[in-house]
DNA sequence: TGTTTTTGAGACACCGAAGTCTCATTATGG
DNA sequence: CCATAATGAGACTTCGGTGTCTCAAAAACA
């Protein structure tokens, strides 16, 4: 239990793996250990050293993402005001992590239950406000087509924000756009509505 | 150029390993080619006699399955009637090949650019309509928002078909409830409107 | 500067999947 | 029913990624 607080250069090499690991998985399931590290900026023996073995990465990796998504989040503060608002504030939230979501997004694991702002398949916590929650606000209040479920709509979100970060990553969409348009059409789908 | 014919018995093999590749592949990248063979209820032996390596058998997986993608949504004779309607037959198309469109989409060379009923990079051919064509008249025709990319309308009809697919996967939504959801959602987004 | 920490390169064994081959067994079709 | 086509099981080799270890160089720190 006495975790000796991890020196300031080990701290800042491990982030780096972990940022790596997410970047580069996001982006290629399947890719070697070697790749990370290189992408990382590091050497195989020092990923090793900090990570005994890929599994063990992995899971950082997706706690760590989890983290900073859920930092990210956070600060949308989705359960504030009216929802059609909270709901774009997270959505430029989540775009901003985009390639954080996209490699929690491609996990096999993480893939089976999403729930948003919670850590994971741990018992959700009741003080923090879920994407679920916000989208049963939004039918409450009438706001969501409240004939969709919500774990629906919430696939679709999902969905939207990693077909719009991976659109940007190709270079078919601005970077600037992306938020834009992706809170465009999960409002109002792709069909001219009058008013 | 003399190619002969092939037995009804190969072919039928052939077609089994096909299929059961891109069944496994859609739902597990990186799937073993044991896997595949159990899948198709064949020998690895056997496979290995079809497709020499793994490449082969990949390359003509994603053929296969874009032929059948092509003749599910040339049913759809998307270039008729208005575009709202042709767009609900392609929909409802797709979703009938719900597994090989998941295989396509996650295949990274087939993710790259993707005209729907075009085969491959090859160019396109005029006489086959193509999705984006589809997406375009209804454009024109004031029915899709203008404001949008067509390639990007294009990737969120991908994207939402896949999600369903995924979500029909998992038991969360009713097979028999995929089409008529991922339409709704495709062309109203998930905000309820006044008329 | 001297000491300790951290690192990178490389050698090595290991393991699982891929690919090759043989041979006996089972279908298929004339 | 026989000849041939097709298959499956298994033995075997190859290959690439993984995980372990050593040691000297570089960086951090006091």
């Amino acid at each position: 239990m006495s975790d000796t607080p991890e020196s300031g250069t080990r701290s800042r090499t491990r982030r780096a793996i972990l940022g790596a690991a997410a970047s580069v998985l996001a982006r290629d399931r399947g890719a070697t250990l070697a790749d990370i590290a290189e992408a990382a900026q590091v050497g195989r023996s020092t990923l090793h050293r900090y990570f005994p073995d890929r599994k063990v990465l992995v899971d950082a990796a997706v706690a760590d993402s989890f983290r900073v998504v859920e930092r990210s989040t956070a600060e949308a503060a989705i359960d504030q005001g009216p929802p059609l608002e909270a709901m774009r504030r997270l959505i430029a939230a989540m775009v901003d992590v985009g390639d954080r979501l996209a490699f929690l997004f491609g996990d096999p694991r993480v893939l089976e239950e999403a729930g948003c702002s919670e850590p994971d398949p741990f018992e959700p916590d009741p003080s923090v406000p879920t994407t679920i929650g916000l989208i049963e606000r939004g039918q409450a209040e009438g706001v969501f087509d409240p004939e969709l479920g919500a774990e629906w709509i919430q696939q679709v979100l999902w969905a939207l924000v990693y077909t719009g970060w991976e659109a940007a990553e190709k270079g078919q969409l601005p970077r600037h756009g992306v938020t834009s348009t992706v809170i465009r059409t999960f409002e109002n789908g792709v069909v001219t509505r009058k008013r």
